[in-house]
RNA sequence: GCCACCGUAGCUCAGUGGUAGAGCACACCCUUGGUAAGGGUGAGGUCACGGGUUCAAGUCCCGUCGGUGGCUCCA
């Protein structure tokens, strides 16, 4: 006798146990032939489902307003919709076995084993979406069907699928009682799949598909394990709503930092330079200074000292930091000492024998450093230090190497060279709380001055099962809650992430989207009793005993070629005024107003302005819209009513119009302030305070 | 690194084995124009690179380099 109560509150009381079919059909007949599934006691289930205890139940539907998020009704229709893709693709090419196949943010997936020389690529895409708008047009049921655990394996092991006997062994000891399929139709005679479920009542429901890619993947996510072909695709309620998300993604596109990039020419690739090495042109120059005298300007006020440090660094300073050779790889190939490269060759020695030797430390070289942190370590140690030093607060625009793998770079977000805004505080324990403090407040000044609010916050642990971390539980021990307790502070949620901690100790990361969604971290702040150990530093303390620094690496921007990368994206290259490369563009409307153009672009130039002149580019509008084009801050029309009253027409980069005339001495020193203020107050708002300014993206 | 796709003018792209194209950008000329494309002319190419198949290759095949997406990795 399940009484159900419903999200409104009000209840339903049956006396036999009920579907959420049936439930849905007794409140109406429309909600019958919308419902998608359920929610029973917060699970999502099928509409097949039967209820037999009294249970809270809301009917899962296809989203109705715009707004309308609902979650369960596109993971319903894109877990289903996996299920048809698979079911295509199986028809397709028969040979395939199929893996695991669920939704994802955006969309789903299936993976697939593909024998040797069958291969699924995106010419097949359309075929599929032709065979699968076919299952969808048969309108089949879902069909939910249970076998015991051992009679499940024994149907499993005679089909002969590894991958499915995996899975379902999996659900075995997750502590399942039974193992569920689900047929497309009949079963036995219409395609299934070994599948927990749950899915929307029939294959006429997943609404609008589109295969989206293909791509490789391993099987457990393991590089030696299996290589697999995984086939992405997405499902919207409507076409409507699946074109929208396609135009979103190709907005997205342009969006990206590598179009703006080039278009705005901030900064370049070249193949005869290398992979991942950033030429920085002069427009992206000015963003990245800029940036980093605003940090520098913090870091005076926090104490710190400025260092630089070469470079490169011998082999010895990485092995005893740990470097090399535990993380070769990931490093540019050592420079041989070249007296040792001499005799090794007269040895006829094989490569293999370097890297032998190398490792083992019988002939020297030289690292292009992957780290800055050895170099300030050996600046720490380079006097004796004593308590009343500390902490001692070394700041470099620090250039590291990294051999990221080829498929993993990504214009200026992952890159093989780059500069951290690297800092590195030796102090002590009782400082520790006190300097990490100090290190996010310099991440949330520059997140509140460029108004990054959409980021989260991750405390990188170590993961215990893992032997790629140095040093002393106990130390790391007392790093982790260190971060914890700082973290705690933020006063935003932050997710303990265990295995994702540096090599050396736990980290606070400040992580943010690109403009595809694909996450990246910024700044950084870590603490580490590691390091310390490894180079054997120390302090005098008041008992005129030596004591071993504690050190904390910390980097605000991370680096900047990643955070000038999102911040591109971020501004859709329109930046503001005090980080723009052209801050301000003068546009005489004829050579008759040349004298008042120039007198103009001289004053703003003294007064230290980023300006330029454009008085060939033809006619006014076209120079207006070329100047749009560049997303220049402020456009400066001058005519002779300008030159004869003294003042400049305003455009504001975003606002297709022109706000008024102001004198040139007032937009001066508008923009003036504008810019030593880091963007407030904006001068465009002073000046023409009454018109409403809008959003200047 | 792995899988798939891609690489034609500075940029965006067309060109399905038979004489290398368009738009924008660029240069020059005309136009002196008050708020998002005025008109004309011109220049610009080893079709990423190397090999192969073919009477003939931008086009088909192999390799290399580079790019994109995903996987793995990211000290």
């Amino acid at each position: 006798m399940p009484t159900i109560v419903l999200p409104d509150g009000s209840s339903r009381s049956f006396d036999a146990p009920v579907s959420v079919a049936d439930v849905a059909a007794d409140i109406g007949a429309g909600l019958a032939k919308a419902a998608l599934g359920g929610r029973v006691d917060g699970e999502l289930v099928d509409c097949s489902h039967v209820i037999t205890d009294d249970a809270q139940l809301a009917i899962v539907t296809p989203p109705r307003g715009k707004d309308d998020p609902s979650d369960d009704a596109l993971f319903l229709m894109r877990h289903s919709a996996a299920h048809v893709m698979a079911e295509a693709i199986e028809d397709l090419f028969p040979s395939v076995q199929l893996v695991y196949g669920p939704p994802v943010d955006g969309g789903f997936y299936y993976d697939i084993a593909v024998p040797e020389g069958t291969r699924i690529s995106s010419d097949d895409f359309e075929r599929i979406e032709e065979r699968m708008a076919e299952i969808v047009a048969e309108d089949r049921p879902f069909t939910r069907y249970e076998h015991p655990p051992a009679q499940g394996m024994a149907r499993l092991e005679s089909e002969g699928s590894k991958y499915k006997i995996d899975n379902a062994q999996r659900a075995i000891d997750a502590g399942s009682d039974a193992l569920s399929w689900y047929a497309t139709g009949t079963p036995g005679d219409n395609w299934d799949d070994l599948c927990r479920g749950p899915h929307v009542p029939s294959t006429g429901r997943i609404g609008a598909v589109k295969i989206m890619r293909v791509a490789a993947s391993y099987w457990h996510g393991d590089a030696d394990s299996d290589q697999l072909t995984r086939v992405y695709g997405t499902a919207f309620p409507d076409a409507k709503r699946l074109n929208a998300h396609l135009e979103q993604l190709e907005e997205a596109r342009r969006r990206d930092h590598r179009v703006v990039g080039r278009k705005l020419e901030l900064f370049a690739f070249d193949e005869m330079v290398g992979q991942g090495l950033t030429l920085w042109k002069p427009r992206g120059s000015v963003i990245r200074e800029t940036l980093q005298q605003f940090i520098g300007e913090a870091l005076r006020k926090q104490g710190y000292d400025q260092v630089f440090t070469p470079h490169v660094g011998k082999l010895d300073l990485y092995r005893t930091s740990g470097h090399f050779p535990y993380y070769a790889d990931s490093q540019f190939p050592p420079l041989v000492d070249r007296e040792s490269m001499k005799t090794m060759a007269a040895e006829g020695c094989t490569c293999g024998e370097l890297a032998n030797r190398l490792e083992e430390g019988e002939i020297d070289g030289y690292l292009l450093k992957p780290m800055n942190c050895p170099h300030h370590i050996r600046i720490f140690a380079s006097e004796p230090r004593s308590y009343r030093d500390l902490p001692v607060r070394l700041a470099e625009f620090g250039t590291v190497y990294r051999w990221e793998q080829s498929g993993e770079l990504g214009g200026l977000l992952r890159a093989r060279g780059f500069t951290q805004d690297d800092a590195h505080l030796f102090c002590t324990e009782d400082q520790v709380h006190g300097e990490v403090l100090g290190c996010l407040e310099l991440v949330q000044l520059i997140f509140g001055t460029l108004g990054i609010t959409d980021f989260e916050v991750r405390v990188g642990l170590r993961d215990p099962d893992s032997t790629k971390y140095v040093g002393d539980p106990a130390n790391w021990d007392r790093a982790e809650a260190a971060c914890q307790k700082a973290a705690e502070t933020l006063g935003v949620p932050f997710s303990a992430e265990p295995g994702e901690a540096a090599f050396y100790g736990p980290k606070i990361d400040f992580v943010v989207k690109d403009t595809i969604g694909r996450r990246w971290q910024l700044g950084t702040v870590q603490v580490d009793y590691n390091l310390p150990e490894r180079f054997d530093l120390s302090y005098t303390g008041a008992d005129n005993a030596s004591h071993r620094p504690v050190m904390i690496h910390r980097a605000p921007f991370g680096s900047m070629e990643r955070f000038v990368g999102f911040l591109i994206e971020h501004f859709d290259g329109a930046f503001p005024a005090w980080i723009a490369p052209e801050q301000v563009r003068v546009l005489p409307v004829s050579d008759k107003s040349a004298d008042w153009a120039n007198a103009v672009e001289a004053k703003l130039k003294t007064a230290g302005v980023r300006v330029t002149q454009d008085s060939h580019g033809g006619r006014l509008p076209n120079r207006i819209r070329e100047a749009a084009q560049w997303k220049i801050p402020y456009v400066l029309v001058v005519g002779p009513r300008d030159a004869e009253a003294g003042t400049v027409s305003v455009r504001v980069h975003g606002i297709e119009k022109d706000l008024g005339a102001v004198s040139l001495d007032a937009f001066v020193a508008a923009i003036t302030d504008e810019v030593h203020g880091h963007g407030s107050p904006v001068a465009s708002d002073v000046l023409f305070a009454d018109e409403p300014v809008g959003e200047q993206s």
